[in-house]
DNA sequence: CAGCGCCCCTGCCCGC
DNA sequence: TGCGGGCAGGGGCGCT
């Protein structure tokens, strides 16, 4: 479900309901997700404060007295904040109930989310430390990326979804930058050029921006905090749109599997 | 190290 | 209506 902008979008939803609150009580319901939650969780967080709520790629990080709760969504994670008299439905996994009552509460069907604990520096995480630039700082930039995409043989497309490169880059956003940049998504990484290096540098920001702007894409069942969906779905001009015609030119979509992944392009358009 | 395919899991949609 | 196959917004891991 989520990609960068879906988890930022998450961030700013639960963040006043969080910051400066307590947990006051933990149930788990399943622990099995990509990882075992950990057992011992209540003995971390139970009584401690939350002091801040960020986000590093699509990792969310829970900052307490003691460490960091590591939350990644995988495909259909949803946290959503809720009365402590709502019931439980099918694939809530656990509850974090605040000092206000509230309670933030972990859904996900697939259980490809995660929901670890670490007590050093959160940067220095397996899971965060080879993490590559976020999307729309300063760090991911036309050079930068350019001397990273030297002699690298992976399809452009592959190689803007891995994270060590750039994150937060998930399949809708990997197929709609290519299209805006006009860039095939199977070109080999190493062919491109300067020149189109920057295109899709700007591309990435452009739609990451507008994305979060429009609080994130709802396909199937993605939901703010407050249950609203996202209306970057409206946006979308070739993810999901195989065999359509484009809405530039009106040549018919293709759609291929590039890293198992649904790949959608305008022949015409993207021939970069 | 780079690249790639395989999984983890449930639900839904489609064709027969 | 039932069933099997394929597909879904992620990404770590093991293999070559």
């Amino acid at each position: 479900m989520p990609e960068l902008p879906e988890v930022e979008t998450v961030k700013r939803g639960i963040t006043p309901y969080l910051q400066g609150n307590t947990i006051q009580n933990i149930h788990i319901y399943q622990t099995k997700l990509r990882w075992p939650i950990p057992s011992n969780l209540e003995n971390y967080l139970i009584g401690q404060p939350i002091q801040t709520i960020s986000r590093r790629g699509k990792y969310l990080l829970l900052q307490f007295p003691a460490g960091h709760l590591l939350i990644h969504l995988g495909m259909s994670g949803v946290l959503r904040i809720v009365d402590p008299d709502t019931k439980l439905t099918k694939h809530d996994h656990i509850d974090f109930q605040l000092n206000t009552n509230l309670i933030l509460r972990y859904n996900d069907v697939r259980r490809f989310g995660t929901i670890l604990w670490t007590d050093k520096p959160v940067q220095e995480h397996q899971l965060i430390k080879h993490l590559g630039p976020e999307p729309l700082s300063q760090y991911f930039n036309e050079n930068a990326f350019y001397a990273l995409s030297r002699n690298r043989n992976t399809p452009i497309k592959t190689f803007i979804m891995n994270s060590r490169n750039v994150v937060g880059v998930g399949n809708i956003y990997a197929n709609e930058a290519l299209f805006l940049a006009g860039i095939r998504p199977d070109k080999l990484t190493g062919t491109l050029t300067k020149a189109e290096m920057t295109k899709l540098v700007e591309a990435i920001k452009t739609v990451i921006k507008q994305a979060i702007e429009a609080g994130g894409t709802t396909l199937k069942d993605f939901r703010h905090a407050d249950g609203k969906p996202g209306y970057f779905r409206n946006n979308l001009k070739v993810y999901g749109r195989g065999g359509q015609p484009c809405l530039n030119c009106h040549t018919l979509l293709v759609e291929t599997k590039l890293g198992q992944r649904q790949t959608v392009f305008c022949p015409n358009c993207q021939t970069g």
